[in-house]
RNA sequence: GCUCGAAUGGUGGAAUGGUAGACACGAGGGACUUAAAAUCCCUUGGCCAUUGCGGCUGUGCGGGUUCGAGUCCCGCUUCGAGCACCA
């Protein structure tokens, strides 16, 4: 029997789809492992061999640790709300519905015939009714929710109400959207809408009047982590900023937690420090300046307090609140002026355009510290979003400060000695401070770093500020001007956000004729009729943006079914948190930030019980395209072979790598591919044509893709799956080349003719030789390591290297195929399946025992010992294993490399390092 | 600008501080074959010597630590990623 991929995989196929044999249940006997890739998004174009990388390498470790006798939660399903399927049914009319079932269906065959062992009966979808019913769910605790920023967690909003009727805004820790302050009896005299506006300060999940980025050709909001540059990430749209009311989930209020969070988890550092950037926590101080002449106190973030007396003006930013109480009469029009020109901008042009502009308020602010007035000026180069939006500018030492100063002619104060501030500022945190004394407060002759520390010290202490902390993460938008997502639970009464009734759940996605916003620029679901409550009242038109359905979809693995709760407590107890996730980079500031809140969320109300939700995280790289080109001669249909363009003119084409092989095109195919290139002539190398080739994005218009289909049908899934892992480096990116699958085939063959030769099963019974036990213990030993640390490519030279030593060993034993099967099982799991029955096993590869190695069967008879003296030389000498080290630097010395080298010179010391290398130090 | 990561043959890539280039592809040579495919064997970093089995050199660049550095330390260069008027 010859290996036949096609028979094998199939037939195998089948029996664990009839068998049920990767069905999951919690049982109690064993420990548990939680496998997680990230689940996609089906798209349109179906899957390429970039898309299994991951999957691939997560199914391996699945079944490595269902070997090792945990019991594996390994699922999939499909993130499939957003806007491609919505885009689509604009210009089509198709129904998202219909087309994000096709894709799926799409998808599954193709996953399907690659053999992953996921257990389907556990799938998701997020937008099945009964899969979005949780969503809408969260999303009503989030309402109902305020963050304690004492106790750091989340609590009912009740508590704070009842906190309100007897203390009013008194002494509340809370995260809010502004500062607010009432009595009790105030808050009681509130009608019903102000009640409401005041929760909403304090509400998770909360409606707020935000800059947004607003996309005007999707026509649509975006998250900031969907905004890139100042377009859209999805289509590359202009983006702008524009104040809307929207949905918005208190994310800000986490970011400590989510800072906290990433020290308990195992994460790569890159993608640890992406977060800590996006959350961008910064120490400094909130100070306030008087304004003269006016009751006006400004205050401004600085994460330089040891600067003050170097500050020379104060800066607004033009949204800033600040400013309308604070400009002169005669300076209103230029102020309001220049205020409406940065309006009308752009965030684009605003970042494009880097000139310095501002203007001049006609106020004064004095300098706590120094008693001096200083001119207090707008400028948009300070956002109002970010500290209190008012900013103290000291142009010696923050370059921003600097080009202002210098655009306007403001003073520069040096504070740090040696500082050369004539050309630029002089913005490092360190050195020693001058000018810096006050009627109270001396920092001269100090370190920058204690200087901060005493000035924030003296300002706590005088009231004049305090320490302060803030970050750079924003609270998320949630609303969506779109179709094709989870409708909020939400109806209006009297204009008066309300949350529907739990059983109500789920709010149904309502049909539409169209998929466009309504004539009066409504969402889509304005078109919707009979969209309201049974009461009449309105409902909510928005829907929910891509993340929300993908940030607690990992614990509906757990409890796929359940119908009164997102995951039973006792599924979540039992599987916790997911073990292992694997998927890409793209998601570090988006779904891995909002999955990780969500999750705290859950964790606060007491419904899960870990507060983290992936422990460990892989990033596997991408698989880039590799492009290959045809070279034609400048206004002909000539087409020369790559080693001979550079004698002549040429326009490179991209050409279907499906039609080149190593490099060298088939040139009929080449003639049949496109009518334009039906009489093309070549001039040849060596007869050949040779195709140049790029690494590119793989993409249809680079005419790179490669279809995991195809390399099946043609070499296996049990191929392709080790070819994938072989390519290099799990993490690491890296172009597809599908030039080296010959070797990985070519030693799936070899493993066959182990078991084969023709139709003569070869297998022997006995005991294994010894040599035979230290080729299969070495692989044991290598494999398991490998495995555990993620290095795929290695294992797989590890295996090559074996069944080329049992070929020559001429080795059948059935005790050391029936170890070297398990342990590809994981890798190659078809073949390995096949392998196991022909071994004479009824049961599946799934459920036999990963190997242990014996040290034993490693140990080397001779061991060779590298002899060098000062590093500069070096000889072999072999001696047994066991030979005492001292004997081996005896040996050493007597050798006759040693008499040539040691002549006439002291030997000082010689050194042996175990195993490896005798040294021999002379003088 | 700040932060993180990387750099090794024609190619993808291996190397707990211990004989750099495992494994694989490609290339070259050979065997088998009427021929092709498949399979098997040999060579394959560079330079020199190849009827003396060897010598020299070599992991982006420059230093350092060490008996010994691709690996550790310091200073650069280039490339990639993240953040970016974030005070």
């Amino acid at each position: 029997m010859e290996y036949n991929h096609k028979n094998i995989e199939s037939k195998w196929q089948q029996y664990w789809k009839d068998n049920a044999t990767y069905k999951t249940e919690i049982d109690e006997s064993r420990p548990k492992f939680y496998v997680l890739d990230m689940f996609p998004y089906p798209s349109g174009a179906g899957l390429h061999v970039g898309h299994p990388l991951g999957y691939i390498a997560s199914d391996i470790y699945s079944r490595f640790k269902r070997l090792q006798g945990f019991n594996v939660l390994h699922p999939m399903g499909y993130d499939a709300y957003g806007l491609p399927a919505e885009q689509y049914a604009i210009q089509t009319g198709q129904h998202p519905e219909i087309t994000t079932k096709v894709n799926i269906d799409r998808y599954r065959s193709q996953l399907d015939k690659i053999g992953f062992c996921y257990d389907w009966d556990r799938e998701v979808r997020t937008c099945n009714p009964d899969y979005y019913k949780w969503t809408q769910w969260a999303f009503i605790q989030m309402f109902n929710s305020y963050y304690d920023t004492k106790e750091c967690k989340a609590k009912p909003i009740s508590e704070l109400e009842k906190h309100f009727d007897e203390y009013g805004s008194k002494d509340i820790h809370a995260a809010c959207s502004k500062e607010l302050d009432f009595t009790a009896d105030e808050w009681k005299a509130m009608d019903e809408k102000e009640k409401s506006d005041t929760l909403m300060n304090y509400r998770i999940a909360y409606l707020g009047n935000t800059m947004v980025n607003w996309c005007p050709k999707l026509g649509t909001v975006l998250a900031n982590d969907e905004v890139s540059e100042g377009v859209s990430i999805r289509g590359g749209y202009p983006v702008e900023q524009k104040l809307m009311y929207q949905w918005c989930l208190r994310v800000s209020a986490y970011a400590q937690r989510l800072l906290d969070g990433l020290e308990t988890v195992d994460w790569t550092d890159s993608l640890k420090e992406t977060q800590r950037n996006w959350i961008g926590r910064s120490e400094g101080a909130e100070m306030k300046f008087k304004i003269a002449d006016s009751d006006v106190e400004l205050e401004i973030f600085t994460t330089r307090a040891d600067t003050v007396f170097g500050v020379t003006f104060m800066v607004l930013a033009p949204e800033s609140a600040y400013v309308d109480m604070i400009t002169t009469p005669d300076r209103k029009a230029e102020v309001d002026e220049y205020i409406a020109s940065i309006k009308h901008k752009t965030e684009r042009e605003r970042m494009i355009d880097k000139k310095v502009t501002g203007v001049f308020t006609g106020a004064y602010a004095i300098n706590p510290l120094t008693g001096e007035k200083i001119p207090v000026w707008v400028s948009d180069y300070v956002l109002a979003g970010y500290g209190t939006g008012a900013i103290m500018a000291v142009p010696a030492h923050d370059s921003r400060d600097y080009a202002f100063a210098r655009r306007f002619d403001l003073p520069v104060i040096p504070l740090i000695e040696g500082a050369d501030v004539s050309e630029e500022s002089f913005d490092a945190k360190s050195g020693k401070m001058m000018n810096s004394k006050g009627p109270e407060l001396d920092l001269n002759g100090m370190e920058v770093k204690d200087a901060i520390a005493a000035t924030k010290k003296f300002i706590s202490e005088k009231g004049i500020g305090k320490v302060k902390v803030n970050y750079r993460l924003r609270d998320a938008i949630f609303s969506r001007q779109r179709y094709w997502g989870e409708p909020f639970p939400v109806y209006y009464k009297d204009g008066i956000p309300q949350m529907m009734d739990e059983d109500m759940l789920p709010l149904l996605l309502p049909e539409v004729d169209k998929f466009l916003p309504t004539e009066t620029g409504e969402p889509p679901l304005g078109r919707a009729k009979n969209w309201k409550t049974p009461e009449g009242y309105p409902i909510e038109l928005c829907t929910m943006p891509g993340f929300a359905g993908s940030s607690a979809y990992y614990l509906r693995y757990m409890d796929p079914k359940n119908d009164k709760a997102l995951v039973s407590k006792e599924a979540n107890d039992y599987w916790k948190n997911v073990d292992l996730y694997i998927g890409g980079t793209e998601h570090a500031t988006g779904h891995l930030i909002y999955s990780r809140f969500w999750n705290k969320f859950l964790y606060d109300l007491g419904l899960v019980c870990e507060e983290e939700p992936f422990r460990k995280l892989i990033n596997q790289g991408m698989i880039q395209g590799r492009s290959n080109f045809v070279y034609r001669i400048k206004d002909t249909n000539t087409f020369v072979s790559y080693n001979l363009k550079k004698d002549y003119d040429v326009t490179p084409i991209h050409v279907d790598v499906n039609i080149v092989s190593n490099d060298i095109l088939d040139l009929d195919a080449f003639r049949a591919w496109r009518p334009e290139f039906k009489d093309a002539e070549f001039i040849l190398e060596d007869g050949k044509y040779i195709c140049g080739y790029a690494v590119e994005k793989m993409s249809k218009s680079m005419f790179n893709v490669v279809n995991p289909d195809d390399i099946v049908e043609r070499y296996g899934a049990d191929t392709l799956r080790l070819y994938e892992m072989f390519l290099g480096p799990l993490e690491q990116s890296k172009p597809w080349d599908t030039n080296g699958i010959d070797g990985v085939n070519r030693f799936l063959r070899k493993l066959w003719n182990l078991f084969y030769k023709g139709n003569n099963l070869l297998v022997t019974d006995g005991e294994p030789t010894r040599e035979e036990l230290k080729s299969i213990h070495k692989l044991i030993k290598k494999v398991t390591s490998d495995i555990e640390n993620f290095s795929f490519n290695t294992s797989i030279s590890a295996f090559m290297i074996c069944v080329n030593e049992l070929t020559q060993l001429k080795c059948h034993n059935r005790e050391v195929l029936s170890q070297l099967v398990i342990l590809l099982a994981p890798f190659a799991p078809h073949v390995c399946e096949e392998l196991w029955h022909i071994l004479g096993n009824d049961t599946t590869v799934c459920d036999a025992q990963w190997p242990v190695h014996n040290e034993e069967y490693l140990k080397e008879d001779n061991v060779t010992y590298a002899v060098s003296f000062n590093g500069k030389a070096r000889y072999n000498i072999e001696v047994p294993a066991d030979m005492p080290s001292d004997r081996v630097q005896e040996v050493a010395l007597s050798n006759e490399g040693a008499a040539k080298w040691t002549e006439g010179k002291n030997i000082v010391k010689v050194i042996v390092v175990p195993r490896k290398i005798v040294n021999v130090v002379v003088k």
